[in-house]
DNA sequence: CGTCCAAAGTAGACATTGACTAGATAACTA
DNA sequence: TAGTTATCTAGTCAATGTCTACTTTGGACG
């Protein structure tokens, strides 16, 4: 019998872990702290050394959920740094797997930042989520490949679309397949 | 002091109207069942005649937002009656309003069609949702104002693409002025 | 008109949860 | 080694959703 020492050593980051596995099997409404604190084998009120409300969980489980994202993102787009377009197009279709695979927790992190007084770390990684986006996108305009001359009004609209079809997909409307001819007929309305 | 009566008449009705309220004043989470049946003036176990749970509730407010959301959409459409990509934009700009005024309402909304066992009732709203869409994607392709062959998939796109910009407005990502802005550059791309 | 019944609402209970607090314990540091 | 601080425990509290037994009401029906 091992004992379980008064430390834990690593609470915060087994929280964290936890908790993106119980989001992406029940959601949101389901992911209790006292749960949590359990299923890690401690006390209920351990969790508040880490995290000091609920909220905070969520926080950081969202500026997370947007450092994956964005580099997921990043990673499929630059996968073929001559082609916009295509970079774009596998872009899109890494948001939208996201979307389909960790549903309830791009709600967080949509969720986060939507919030009255959203915490700064989430703005950030927002950020670096729509900086990615824009990113490609201008060297899409610069190259000639993609229409518009606005580069942040085309990164919001991609985006979005992004992000509808997305929600969607995760909502069950769509199937792979119509996913894939969406994300091309958005493109495609877009490329020069 | 006017007596309570024992029974209230118009419970039902009257707790919708104060969750749709509540929702838009604080969010889902603080939509709390206990609280509305105080404000109703009944006991805490009154609404459970008429919602069997809290869910029971929140698909009944979905119900009722997508009927509400799909007639503001069709009467913005159809005012202009020979210009489809006129019509278009003015349905895209009522999705787009409703998701800025009733942002939690659109989320619970949403979150109801994406429930694993969603009600009938919440998927027959959906689907008069989008046929309300398909009405108007599948008139613009036959005027030949729009682009596309298929209509089911010009309509998921276009759908798509307002759920998106109108997630971003709600969540304050854009102003008024670019959502407009959107809402045509998206449209204009798949004019014909 | 009176009786009976189903619908509507009451009131109390229970388990669960997020939040807060005081205190115990371990780890680090000077 | 002593003191300080981060970490965790355990107890408490109010609020909530849900369940159940009981009461009240309005209407249908003989």
């Amino acid at each position: 019998m091992t004992e379980r020492p008064f430390h834990h050593g690593n609470l915060r980051a087994e929280l964290l872990e936890r908790a993106e596995i119980m989001l992406r099997q029940r959601g949101v409404d389901e992911l209790s702290l006292r749960e949590l604190a359990r299923e890690a084998g401690v006390s209920h009120g351990a969790p508040r050394t880490h995290f000091v409300d609920r909220r905070a969980l969520l926080d950081a489980l969202a500026v997370r959920g947007f450092e994956r994202l964005s580099a997921s993102m990043q990673a499929s787009g630059s996968r073929e740094p001559d082609d916009h377009i295509a970079g774009l197009t596998a872009s899109a279709h890494a948001y939208v797997e996201f979307a389909t695979g960790d549903a309830a927790l791009l709600e967080v992190m949509w969720s986060a930042v939507k919030e009255k007084d959203a915490a700064a770390e989430v703005l950030a990684a927002v950020g670096q989520f729509f900086a990615t986006v824009e990113a490609q996108v201008a060297a899409g305009i610069a190259s000639g490949s993609l229409i518009g001359h606005d580069v942040e009004r085309m990164t919001l609209l991609i985006s979005a679309t992004m992000h509808g079809i997305g929600a969607f997909a995760s909502a069950g409307r769509t199937t792979p397949e119509q996913n894939d001819a969406l994300i091309d007929d958005a493109i495609a309305g877009w490329s020069a």
